[in-house]
DNA sequence: TAGTTTTGTGAGGAATTGGTGACACTCCCG
DNA sequence: CGGGAGTGTCACCAATTCCTCACAAAACTA
């Protein structure tokens, strides 16, 4: 696993083990992300896409239980990894309790710090491939106008079964899979194509483009596969409800 | 949650240790296997419905290390949490780096171990119910008249939902990161252009004015963002009270 | 292996965006 | 209350981004 697109935000008020995270971590992550109190570290948490969440317990502002807990409570499942100056056997039961996927106790090993990162970065890609697979060999999705059967990998589209290549299902699969959300060709490339695939993010387009073409009613003016100006694609099931 | 229904094996040679998570294990957990050996480990975590693996490193037959790497070549998903008398930190990341999901080790202390086993499983049901309702879309920031969600990348403004382009949508996102917090032009050229950016800080003055055009309630008098005058803009969030 | 389908790449044209300038307006301060 | 700096508004046009189509490369199939 490569964690060169993965995006990593850290809560720590202590600049020194900050600096000691960002020199380890910075040529290896995509994005990194530093912030020094609980205020702007849970704002930051909530708006940023990010992988996984190294947080310091001891913070300004906000702690960094409260930090957790509140993500936790807002529906957030990102990885917190935990880390404290306290030895403490109930600090650290604590941290677990609350919400919190791992800890780790300062002073702490750097070379652990990171596998432990990078085990949860790939416990992340596991599960998230796994439930993609799942898909694949799953139920037929039902999303108003599509209709996709994973299994005969058949879809059909205002009830007329279209004929789609492999490369068109599949990224008609990802897009089912996740409706609304907003893909980058940049990641279509990473979750369609593969890891470390070479290749122009213009091949991205050329292949909506055909997609386009084989299930939207009027290709000219998408509706299911619609553009996102400056970023990417999105899908937006349609309710197959008539309107004459 | 509950540990009643999950399911738990234990792959450990030490009788004290079996005996001790038998102990403690055996009144939460639904089911509790065990087994003394990695031969007859894998074969029962290959076979048996498990939701979490208890994994001795040191054990007669195949080696921890070589019963975790197995299952993960195969494809297995299932957490593993590595117990081990070993202290040295090479081991510890070696059992990380091999697909492990967590490193604990002997003596430990059975509280953490418990609140270790609780993370994982719960880590496990966070993800297989945020995938259920990944429908709706991911958690949004909610700031009272605003919800901003970052992988839809949908503003809804008092219930509407408004179309902004990707520099607006990002200029609000910085906002909306850092509410009630002031930034001078240079600093929104620097967060949201990108650091170096060459450019007038007049144009934050037009986004801003197009942004304000879209989500404020009379544009004439911005209440989300105000105007800090000799210095720049800062966003408040409006509580969505009504006021009739 | 030859033919056929699928996939990737390239170039030109179309569309949207958003930077810029001009000017009106507002706010602060003397 | 008047001057000036700072800010709001608007429209234009260049730059960016995207679409389309055609062709080349690759993969599959018979």
């Amino acid at each position: 696993m490569s964690l060169s697109d993965k995006n990593i935000l850290v809560i720590e008020d202590d600049p020194g083990i900050a600096d000691l995270l960002r020199l380890h971590l910075e040529s290896e992550v995509g994005q990194l992300g530093f912030e020094s109190n609980g205020t702007d570290g849970l704002a930051a948490a909530q708006t940023g896409v990010w992988d996984l969440l190294l947080l310091d317990l001891r913070l300004p502002g906000i702690s960094g239980l409260d930090v957790c807990r509140t993500l936790r409570a807002e529906g957030h499942t990102l990885p917190v990894l935990m880390m404290t100056a306290k030895t403490g056997e109930l600090d650290r039961v604590l941290g677990l309790e609350i919400g919190a996927d791992d800890y780790i106790t300062k002073p702490f090993s750097v070379i652990e710090l990171l596998a432990r990162v990078r085990a949860h970065l790939r416990r992340a890609d596991l599960v998230s491939s796994a439930a993609e697979r799942s898909v694949e060999g799953g139920p037929a999705i039902n999303l108003g106008e599509v209709e996709i059967d994973p299994r005969t990998r058949v879809v059909r589209v205002r009830g007329e079964s279209v004929d789609l290549t492999a490369r068109e299902f599949d990224l008609l699969l990802h897009f089912a899979a996740h409706p609304q959300q907003v893909f980058r060709r940049s990641q279509l490339l990473d979750d369609v194509w593969g890891y470390g695939h070479e290749g122009y993010e213009h091949t991205v387009n050329a292949h909506i483009n055909r997609l386009r073409a084989k299930i939207e009613k009027n290709p000219r003016k998408p509706e299911l596969i619609s553009t996102v100006w400056g970023v990417g694609y999105r899908f937006t099931p349609q309710s197959t409800v008539e309107v004459v």
